[in-house]
DNA sequence: TTCTTAATTGAGCCGTCAATCAATAACAAC
DNA sequence: GTTGTTATTGATTGACGGCTCAATTAAGAA
């Protein structure tokens, strides 16, 4: 029994499902029909409503970037001296609706969709970058050699992704922060 | 026309082509077929020596770590010191038999693989320890938090690995020791 | 009421791919 | 030269998954 205005909440719930399914199956084994069916749909009004899974796929991704920049911009209005701004970015990125388990485990699957499909790999270059920007603005005041900072810090980060993807017994994501702040104190005490 | 004695040389072959074709196409989209077109010979040939597609991907992979351990070691035998391990455990870490693009790109898709598959992730947890094992055996002397530390080089090492991945203006092998080799400088002087 | 439009799905087409099998060819051993 | 073993492949099978389509239902517009 069909209501109208359906399109937002079926698309939402295809996302959430995409992200879910990502985690339990990991992305080899993704089907539309297994999304379909967790988003309590057929598989073939998925496809009405995203044209391919590819388009899942990549919807997936954006809403994940989406709430990782909202975290990040959320955490930074409150933060005034460049020392804080960086706490901020770094709390941001270990935050609960960032680092949860099934979203970090879609970030390892982008990561490995990036390597062959464009979009995909422009998205996480945008991310890259905007990150990148990010501590750049803040360790500038702070550190002689910003450039290859960001650089070890962003690499700190998605490497504590990567291994959170993988943990059973979970590190937590204070301890995360905590080992990224720590590095950055000694980078930065010069 | 068949010679005898093929069987090692086949098996070789496929492993090679194995761990090309992921970095190629990438992991979801590897097919026996294509392993076996590259390596020169037919599907069925291929299924014949592995068995299965998940044995040829585990074969792969255990090479892989083969000749990680093996580069590890071969540095090692060659420090004294607790500094000079720490200097060549790193080295190794990005010497040009494991940091090559192929070899990367088909960690990136272990990392993936062992989401779900459990042979992948014993493999890969045995990894892991002896990482960490050799790191900490290093920084025991050096460091009053030598877990901690270890944990944080080997973040910063699986992620400099994953952003190697998905480069175009690739970061030098050079470059990305340099990182690690600061970061535990100052981390280890208090 | 009638028409249009959105929502929804079951059935099915088409392609692909892992795995199997039967058949052939070369070699070795006796 | 007969027998057995290894190497090798083309053809085939069986399953599965992305995607399409025609058909159905209901809501709103005219």
């Amino acid at each position: 029994m069909p209501r109208i205005g359906m399109e937002p909440q079926r698309r939402d719930a295809l996302v959430r499902a995409t992200i879910s399914e990502i985690a339990v199956s990991g992305a080899a084994d993704i089907t539309v029909a297994r999304i379909a069916r967790r988003a309590g749909m057929s598989p073939a009004l998925a496809h009405h409503y995203f044209g391919s899974k590819d388009n899942m796929l990549l919807a997936a991704m954006r809403h994940v970037l989406f709430v990782f920049a909202a975290e990040v911009r959320g955490a930074l209005v409150m933060a005034d001296t460049p020392r804080e701004r960086l706490t901020a970015i770094v709390r941001a990125c270990f935050a609960p609706s960032n680092f949860r388990d099934e979203v970090v485990a879609a970030w390892l699957n982008f990561y490995v969709q990036a390597q062959r499909e464009g979009q995909t790999r422009r998205l996480l270059h945008i991310y890259h970058a905007r990150l990148r920007s990010n501590l750049m603005y803040a360790l500038r005041p702070l550190s002689d050699d910003p450039e290859r900072l960001a650089e070890g810090i962003g690499a700190m980060i998605d490497g504590l992704y990567v291994r959170q993807a993988l943990r059973r017994d979970n590190l937590t994501s204070a301890a995360s922060t905590d080992l990224v702040l720590d590095y950055i104190e000694k980078a930065l005490t010069r």
